[in-house]
DNA sequence: ACAGTATTGATCGATCTCGGACGAAGTGTG
DNA sequence: CACACTTCGTCCGAGATCGATCAATACTGT
């Protein structure tokens, strides 16, 4: 996203060079993007013309992200690059009133403007995403185990009377995925699987570059899927969800029986960094499983990238490696050979980062209204909920 | 697709009343559509000034498709309806030389279109389906075990050149489920997954209405999805993939042991038809491992319909009861409750449909394309592999 | 009967977008 | 160095699309 030219800007968008052209004029006459200096390598530059670089101005505008977890809010101010400039998560219980929740997160976001100096005109809007799955089409939030005080609200809605900036909304996994796929391990692809492997385990799906929701919004719950139809009851109802074999508070909750004390998730990250036996071999078995439904996945989803992302991820090799040969083994071939497995890069920005990317990915748009709102009444609608 | 009206189409395209307007006033005065008699029910009626009905002239334009499978071709010609007024299947040997087999298949569209007296300039196009994975990006065949001489051919460019029709292609399986979704049991959803129950099983995935092809156009290989590890070895290289455990076939064969006999699928149907004991507990035994595959996918996809086609769907609530029932238990609830399993409505006709409804669906545009046309040089590209 | 409301359909000027023509800025060749 | 060739960027007229506005047609309530 940094840097472009005008034809790669053609390309991109399918528009036509004649209007590639107006918009960069208008964009360079605002202030938004600079003619950079012609960076292109002599060696391997094509034939013809060179193009002119362009650059955003990455701090010509921004946009605020709003990251609602189950313990925790983090909000981050983001350039038109999508790097952070501005980023605090500080622990909540979501238990209390959502109303509470939602005044503690417009709080953050007043906070951060003050401090960066930002100006309500310059930011572009906020992004946020939540714990819970978010009806794509008005962003009311939809039932499900965790977080149930919040079913039937539009937190997009109070967030945008709170702040007064047009607000988008997802799911926290669509955000991570979108992140990973816009800045991290997901560069360039539109069709991955982004699984987080914490306490819980969940899952967002890009699918032909768009997220994957689902007809209620509840798509990418892989945490929930069968993996043991004899395990243990599961926080959802049914038993043998993955997330209770594979996830790190059940892994921990294995070694307990032989310590005979308890055993957080750092222990168990501890314990697996040091190599301690029980706890690499609970982890291997745990790999294995996710690896065989995530093999399932891959059979009937044919994505590209596998990226990984949550607690577990730091475990390394130990987890990847027992995870990558349940894939190989188990999904059909040609699929097996299409998907690279790859750690996430963006760790517990990745939700965050998404939102704002959420935000950025409607910049275009949102300036080019801009300009037009400078010329006449500025009457922009309420985009909650949108693509 | 028949009936609607000017404000109808404003909502359905997001154009403005007035383009839409224009765009109805240009097809009238092209004969392609009718206004129609008033025909909305008084009762239902809501105040204001009433819609015009506007009705698709359905034999103002005519659609070819053509469906490939392992043994037969398929061409069908259909009005702008979508209702086949010419429909032949011939039977055909997939594993001669692929070019006998363009060849005889343009030679059932010539027939076709030479036995209605249809001339090629009232065409839209050719759709293409073929049992055979399909690289959305540019219509090339990929890899995967069945018609293995066919990888690496670009028929749809093949039938283009041999008929001179503008020519879409498409994976067999999300033709079933574009037809189903447009003229049969799917009707309006936008999340469907349509899965084929017969010797082979395989699976098209609707998503956000888009068909869902993965990375490399293999989604959706829903037969091949491992549903016991120490099943059969599968013609896939696998062992245990749903289609040796619960295809028609490997449902007829484990009768075969008690009977002494060779047992075939149309046996297998009349046998659980009649209500043989055995041959019903073979079949609810596979049902119920469908359904148990089926679960993990309605949790993770949350769709709004599965719709059942195939050989098996003719089984009925033998074959749906158990099915639904794995669903129930297994997937997470909310989306469990979300989902509805219905029969497909298609039959056989489901695949040709679809990959007509492929070129309907374009309709808009090609027609659009043809006014400009009739004025000016017609030079229409080749949108082989378009969305 | 008549104003008020709601929805549809047509018209008009403004704006956006496109394709094609043209000039600009480089490379490669003789 | 002249010339062909390639790609990039701009300009211009044509057509598509839009928002605003107005007219048409029905129902509702008094």
């Amino acid at each position: 996203m940094g840097q472009s030219s005008r034809s790669e800007l053609t390309r991109l968008t399918g528009l036509s060079r004649a209007t590639v052209s107006s918009i960069v004029t208008d964009l360079l006459s605002a202030g938004l993007i600079r003619e950079g200096a012609d960076t292109a390598d002599p060696r391997t530059r094509p034939t013809g013309r060179p193009a002119q670089s362009l650059t955003l101005i990455p701090s010509a505008a921004f946009a605020v992200a709003a990251d609602i977890g189950h313990h925790h809010v983090r909000v981050a101010v983001c350039d038109l690059h999508g790097n952070p400039i501005w980023d605090t998560a500080v622990g909540n219980d979501t238990d209390r009133a959502p109303s509470e929740t939602l005044d503690l997160t417009a709080d953050l976001i007043h906070q951060a403007l003050r401090e960066k100096g930002i100006a309500i005109a310059d930011v572009l809007g906020l992004g946020v995403d939540i714990a819970v799955p978010v009806r794509a089409a008005d962003g009311v939030l939809e039932a499900h185990g965790i977080m149930p005080g919040w079913v039937g609200l539009r937190p997009g809605r109070e967030l945008e009377q709170r702040t007064g900036l047009t607000t988008w909304i997802a799911n926290d996994a669509d955000a991570g995925a979108l992140a990973e796929r816009l800045y991290g391990a997901g560069r360039g692809t539109s069709d991955m699987i982004y699984i987080r492997l914490s306490t819980g385990i969940g899952a967002g799906i890009l699918s032909g570059g768009r997220p994957l929701t689902g007809a209620g919004g509840l798509a990418g719950e892989f945490g929930h899927i069968l993996a043991d139809p004899r395990g243990p009851i599961c926080r959802c109802g049914n038993r043998g969800c993955l997330e209770t074999v594979a996830g790190s508070a059940a892994i921990a909750r294995l070694l307990e029986h032989s310590w005979g004390r308890r055993v957080t998730v750092p222990d168990l990250l501890r314990l697996i960094d040091e190599g301690e036996k029980g706890a690499v071999r609970a982890l291997e078995d745990a790999a294995e499983r996710v690896g065989f439904v995530l093999a399932n996945l891959v059979t009937v989803l044919n994505p590209e990238f596998i990226v990984v992302g949550g607690d577990l991820a730091a475990a390394g090799p130990k987890l990847f490696e027992p995870m990558e040969r349940a894939i190989r083994r188990y999904a059909l071939a040609p699929a097996a050979e299409d998907v690279t497995v790859v750690p996430g890069e963006l760790g517990d920005q990745a939700e965050v980062r998404g939102a704002a990317g959420m935000v950025l990915a409607h910049a275009p748009r949102i300036l080019a209204g801009r300009r037009v709102a400078a010329e006449s009444g500025d009457d922009r609608h309420d985009p909650i909920g949108a693509d």
